[in-house]
Parts: C-alpha cells; sequence; structure tokens
DNA sequence: AGCGCGTTCGT
DNA sequence: CGAACGCGC
C-alpha cells in the first residue's frame, strides 16, 4: 500500500467521487477528499426513472448534457475522466464501478430532496456493509440543515428567523475550496463508460435554439457570476420590479446543477457588500441584501425539504388539504398555452415554453394566478414548471408554490388574490414584455395592452384583434375567482373542521382513505409537453408517455402515488369540487391550527419510517449539537443520516400537543396569520 | 418639520 | 393583518 501524501487522515487507495448536482471541480469537498486519499474514479450515473414523476424535462436534460461534457474536459486536464452509467438504479451501477475499478471508498456531496435522502441513504447502507468506506459532504449550503435551529434546538418554520439566524451563525460558513491542481486516475481499465442519451430526435431542434441563450458548465457560471457581480447586482433592488430587465443573475440553472458553489457566491457578494458599505453606499448594500435573500430562499428549500419531505406534494398547512381544488384540464391546458386572455400571464407563460425561462417576478404572476384564480391544483403547476424551466429544482419551485398557494405558515395569505391586470402595469408599464411574446396585441395601445376585454371595439378593430377569436376573453374573471375562492374556503373550513370533530369523536377511520384529504393525482392523459404526443421516447429504448412517469420506482413513495390516484377530489361531481359530506355537521369551536391529520397521512408517514430504517441524520446532528454554539466537524469519516422522526419539528410540535406519537408533515399556522382569524369567524357563524 | 392619512407589500 | 412607505398638510 502506498501511503496517502496529504495528510489528514485520507486512507490510500481509489476512492469513487459521485457526481450528481455538484459538476464542478472548484469547492467540491468530495473531489477534494478523493484527491486527498489517492486516486479517484469520476463517476456519474443517470437513472432518472428514480425520479419518479419528477423526471427532468426536456431543457433540464439538455443543460444537464452540456454540463457534463464541460465538467468531462474539466477532469481530462486534470488527468482523469468522467464514467457516465445509464441505470435503473444508482447503487447497483456503484457497485459496478467498485468492482471495475478495486476502489474502496466512495465520496458524494449531499442533496436534500426526498428521493436523494432515501436513494442516498440506502447507497451508503449497501456500500459500507460492503466493506467500502462512504464520507459524503456538505456542497450545496452555507448550512446543513440540521446546524440552523431556534433557541430551543428546533428547527425554524418561517424563513425570516431561519435567514436572520443564518446570518447571525457563531461560526461562517466553510472557505471556498480551490480546485485540484491534478487528479491521480484511478484504473479505468476494466470500467467502461454507457453513452447517456439526454434528448431525442424531437428535441433537438427546439434545443439548438437554447445554446445561443446559455452556456452551462461551471467555467461559464463562473463568467456569469462575474458579470453579475460587476454589474446588475448594484440594480438589483431598483430593477426587480420589471419583468424583462436583465437584472437577475441568470445562475439559477448554474446553481441547480451545482455548477458554482452557492459558498463561493456568498463569500464574493458578502466581500463586494463590505467595500460598499464602507464606500457609504447604501442602495448598494441594499442591493446586496436582497440579492442575498434570494441565496437564503435557495437555503430554505433545502431546509425545508429536509425537515419535511413531503412538501412537495402536499401543502404545509394541514387544512389546505380540504381545499376542494378546481379540477379542470380545459383551464389548465389554457394556462399553459397562454390563452387565458389576461395579457401578463399568457405572455409569462409563452415565454416559458419558447425559452425555458422567466423572470421571478413572472413566476409568481403566473402561479398565483394559476392557484387563485383558477384554481387549479398547485402540484400540476408545480409539475408544468418542472418539466419545462431551465433551472427547474425540485426544492426551490416546491417552496414557490406552496409560497404562493398560501399553505406556509409564512406565506401569503390563502385569500388574497393578485390582479393580472394591475400586476401588468407595475411590471410591464409599457406593454413591452406583453408585445414581445404576444404579438397578437403588439399593435394595442398600452392604455388597453393589459385588459384588452375593457377596449372600446374601435380600438381592438384598429389593433387587428377580435376578442374570442385571435386572443381569447379572460377565462375567470378576477371578481367571479373571488366569489368562488370565498366559497370554497368555507367549504374547506368545514372540511377541516368536520375532520377535526371526527378525529376527535375517535371514530372515522377512514374518513382520510376516502375523499378530501389525498392530494389531487397529476392529469393523467395529458402530456405536459404540449408539442410531443411521445413525451420521452428513445430515451431508454421504450416509448415512455406522460403516464409512465407517475410510477415512481421508489415503493416508499408509490403508496402516496397510490392515494393520490384514489382521491376523490378529481371524481366529484357538478362543478369539480368535493362535496361537504352531509353526515358531518360543524359545531366545534377549534381551539387552534388543524395539526391533527388524516389517517392516510399517517400511513404514508409510517412507509418512511419502515423504508429508512436506523437515523439517517443522527438525532444529536439535528438537535442537540446542532443548537450549541460549538462548530460542528466537517469531515469526519461519519456520514450523516436522515430520519424523519430526527428532522422534522412537526413531529415535536403534535407530539406534545396532541400525544400522537408520529411524522405528522403539517406545520402550524403563523400566528396572528388571517387564516387563524378566519378559522374563528367561520366557526362561530358555521 | 412632524404627523396623519391612504397604499403597497410581504418567502 | 401590520409594517413600511409616500403623500399632503
Amino acid at each position: 500500500m502506498m501511503s496517502a501524501s496529504g495528510g489528514g487522515g485520507g486512507s490510500s487507495g481509489t476512492s469513487i467521487v459521485w457526481f450528481r448536482r455538484d459538476l464542478r471541480v472548484e469547492d467540491n469537498p468530495a473531489l477534494a477528499a478523493g484527491v486527498r486519499s489517492g486516486s479517484v474514479v469520476a463517476v456519474f450515473v443517470w437513472a432518472p426513472e428514480e425520479e419518479g414523476p419528477y423526471f427532468p424535462g426536456r431543457v433540464s436534460r439538455w443543460w444537464l448534457k452540456q454540463s457534463l461534457s464541460h465538467l468531462d474536459s474539466s477532469l481530462r486536464s486534470l488527468g482523469t475522466k468522467l464514467i457516465t452509467k445509464r441505470s435503473a438504479d444508482s447503487v447497483s451501477s456503484l457497485i459496478e464501478v467498485v468492482q471495475s475499478t478495486g476502489a474502496t471508498q466512495l465520496f458524494f456531496n449531499h442533496l436534500y430532496d426526498p428521493i436523494s435522502l432515501v436513494r442516498d441513504h440506502r447507497a451508503k447502507e449497501v456500500l459500507t456493509a460492503r466493506g467500502i468506506e462512504v464520507r459524503s459532504f456538505n456542497a450545496d449550503l452555507l448550512y446543513e440543515p440540521w446546524e440552523v435551529n431556534d433557541p430551543k434546538g428546533r428547527p425554524f418554520t418561517t424563513f425570516a428567523n431561519f435567514w436572520e439566524r443564518c446570518l447571525s451563525m457563531p461560526y461562517d460558513p466553510e472557505a471556498p475550496l480551490l480546485p485540484p491542481k491534478r487528479v491521480i486516475s484511478g484504473d479505468l481499465s476494466r470500467c467502461s463508460s454507457d453513452t447517456l442519451v439526454f434528448e431525442d430526435e424531437t428535441e433537438r431542434g427546439s434545443n439548438a435554439l437554447l445554446a445561443r441563450a446559455w452556456s452551462p458548465g461551471w467555467s461559464n457560471a463562473d463568467k456569469a457570476l462575474a458579470a453579475f457581480m460587476n454589474g446588475p447586482l448594484i440594480e438589483y433592488s431598483k430593477n426587480r420590479r420589471k419583468a424583462d430587465s436583465a437584472t437577475t443573475s441568470f445562475l439559477s440553472p448554474h446553481l441547480h446543477f451545482g455548477e458554482v458553489s452557492v459558498r463561493k457566491v456568498f463569500h464574493l457578494v458578502r466581500v463586494k457588500q463590505v467595500m460598499w458599505a464602507n464606500e457609504g453606499n447604501k442602495a448598494c448594500e441594499e442591493s446586496v441584501n436582497l440579492f442575498l435573500k434570494s441565496i437564503g430562499l435557495r437555503e430554505y428549500s433545502r431546509y425545508m425539504s429536509f425537515n419535511h419531505p413531503y412538501s412537495h406534494e402536499r401543502p404545509l398547512l394541514g387544512h389546505l388539504k380540504y381545499f376542494p381544488w378546481v379540477v379542470d384540464e380545459g383551464y389548465f391546458k389554457a394556462w399553459r398555452q397562454g390563452r387565458t386572455g389576461y395579457p401578463l400571464v399568457d405572455a409569462g407563460m409563452r415565454e416559458l415554453w419558447a425559452t425555458g425561462w422567466l423572470h421571478d417576478r413572472i413566476r409568481v404572476v403566473v402561479s398565483s394566478f394559476f392557484v387563485k384564480v383558477l384554481q387549479l391544483p398547485w402540484r400540476w403547476g408545480m409539475k408544468y414548471f418542472w418539466d419545462t424551466l431551465l433551472d427547474a429544482d425540485l426544492e426551490s419551485d416546491t417552496l414557490g408554490w406552496q409560497y404562493i398557494s398560501g399553505t406556509l405558515p409564512d406565506g401569503r395569505e390563502f385569500d388574497r388574490i393578485d390582479n393580472p391586470q394591475f400586476e401588468g402595469y407595475k411590471f410591464d408599464p409599457n406593454g413591452e414584455y406583453v408585445r414581445r411574446w404576444l404579438p397578437e396585441l403588439a399593435r394595442l395601445p398600452t392604455e388597453w395592452i393589459h385588459h384588452p376585454w375593457n377596449a372600446p371595439e374601435s380600438v381592438l378593430q384598429a389593433a387587428g384583434i377580435e376578442l374570442g377569436s385571435n386572443y381569447p376573453l379572460p377565462i375567470v374573471s378576477v371578481d367571479a375567482a373571488k366569489v368562488r375562492l370565498q366559497e370554497a374556503l368555507s367549504v374547506m373550513w368545514q372540511h377541516a373542521a368536520a375532520s377535526r370533530a371526527a378525529m376527535e369523536n375517535g371514530t372515522e377511520e377512514g374518513l382520510g382513505e376516502s375523499s378530501e384529504s389525498t392530494p389531487v393525482a397529476f392529469p393523467e392523459d395529458v402530456p405536459m409537453e404540449e408539442n410531443h404526443e411521445v413525451v420521452r421516447n428513445n430515451l431508454t429504448g421504450l416509448v415512455r408517455r406522460y403516464e409512465d412517469q407517475m410510477v415512481p420506482s421508489i415503493t416508499s413513495l408509490v403508496s402516496i402515488e397510490d392515494a393520490e390516484t384514489t382521491s376523490g377530489i378529481q371524481n366529484s361531481i357538478g362543478n369539480s369540487r368535493a362535496e361537504v359530506p352531509t353526515n358531518r355537521i360543524v359545531h366545534e369551536e377549534p381551539t387552534r391550527e388543524d395539526a391533527a391529520f388524516q389517517t392516510t397521512q399517517r400511513n404514508n408517514a409510517l412507509h418512511w419510517n419502515n423504508f429508512i430504517t436506523g437515523p439517517l441524520y443522527d438525532a444529536e446532528d439535528s438537535t442537540a449539537e446542532s443548537s450549541s454554539t460549538s462548530r460542528r466537524e466537517r469531515n469526519g469519516g461519519v456520514v450523516p443520516v436522515w430520519s424523519p422522526s430526527a428532522s422534522s419539528f412537526s413531529d415535536q410540535f403534535v407530539t406534545e400537543e396532541n400525544g400522537i406519537h408520529t411524522n405528522p408533515p403539517f406545520l402550524p399556522r403563523h400566528p396572528q396569520s388571517h387564516q387563524e382569524i378566519n378559522w374563528r369567524r367561520l366557526s362561530q357563524t358555521g
């Protein structure tokens, strides 16, 4: 055996560095550990079926392809190359690579989405059992989720408190690591690469356009960061209102694939902020705070995903599961196609479809319209974002949609409806954005550009517009939406109260399974990508239709999908709403937020507990240690282990309040919230 | 100037 | 809903 030259306890030998969403050589702790401990086999495993319904969309796959080839050439210049494996099971592929290279160690960086939590835990268990030393690292966050806790050692449930704590932690985020000077390659003579196919013929044409606007890869990410810091960062706070100003950082796809380390971004931006503060430049300091807040939201999305691994499919506020979503695929289609009759919404949806990109403001507009005006189930919208966004990111998008939907403790009120007409004049005062993406409205004067339905007939004629023909009338009026939303909310509260009453009577085990508590399934026969009837063929050699994607390959998650498909909501009659159960009468005064939850949820939670045997991130990590001020050891040989019971605050919440010893996924609404008031008012009148 | 208002905005 | 702003006196 040769000895490790780098010291630091690295044992000599070959290590596998498993790349996932950390496609960079700079500030990559797993790669650095591999380099330190001997020779390196760099591996990327493409196993999209593991993602269940979240098979990456076309543009996201395009990005990944470019980014991987970029990483490969970087690794080649350092002395090795990237091994790529096509797989139905990442862990099996890793074992293959272990066997063909004689590697004795596996290093990787943490991910926090629910699927990765389960998969990575399994990887660690299986490989450790085979005598492989497995170590994992934080490369994606300023602080690990279990490091950031309130004074009582519990996870935060509101963003502001979380972020304030992050910014005042007793120790700084780890400083970024330099890229290795050289990588000693493991023996790859018996380890072959699979050719990865990321696009089919029908997608190639659309993808060709992407290269004009975007340059994936870690060195391009660096350039994007530098360009942003030297320019738009200064004006970030001033320009954030405009729909199409080029003042966003455009870093999000780079960050999603880990082409640039968030810690590096943080350090550079922070230094700049200090510089500006010294010059007394108040506005710039403000801009930086705002930009850092968006970094903070990204952090928070991982934090929430870790603490609430169901949040991508279930509202974090319990009562929202009773909301009678309008299950109307016609609305859904109109929204996707940008034919809702609201110019700002439609322009946004056309831009999204055409480019895979949307300014953050417009994301808020279209998703808010989706949830509040159309009242479609938010998970459909989130899934469409997932399929079409270049920077599709499960954790961030989940947080965004839950925020918009009013299902977070500190999100917007559920009954607030934003009016796209007014937002249009706010974010696109001259109508330039609308005219760019809706050519049929190009000749309409600015006065009417955001509400063509009010325009005099003569004006419309002069602009060549025939409403209902070449541009739609609003599919739902905002006033009608307000009325409908109020009705739906009262139905929701009645259901919540009825369910609560049933729970307190200790009966109704079956209530949760019947209808209202299960999330609405994705529409089965609607391809998310309009132009492709066969959505993702030729990637696996099999023809995959959309519904194929609904079957996750991880058993613990199948139960959720199963539960969804039995939901009665989409089967209900009339206006597509679940009806109030007639045999349940509301007469109890609820004393607090609906922290109670249904049997199905409990069962699902138990599936997780069953699946994840043993704590993934040890309890000491998530509570005691992180609440202390001592610095957590970063590089220990211990792989952090996650488990729902160790990570979920809501767990403790309900245990204390209700004496229920399991893992409820719901949070209490923020005190003082409108919804709590609403709750009382409704239950008094009900 | 300081105060009282309406309006906007909020992760 | 409240805090933070912007206006007019």
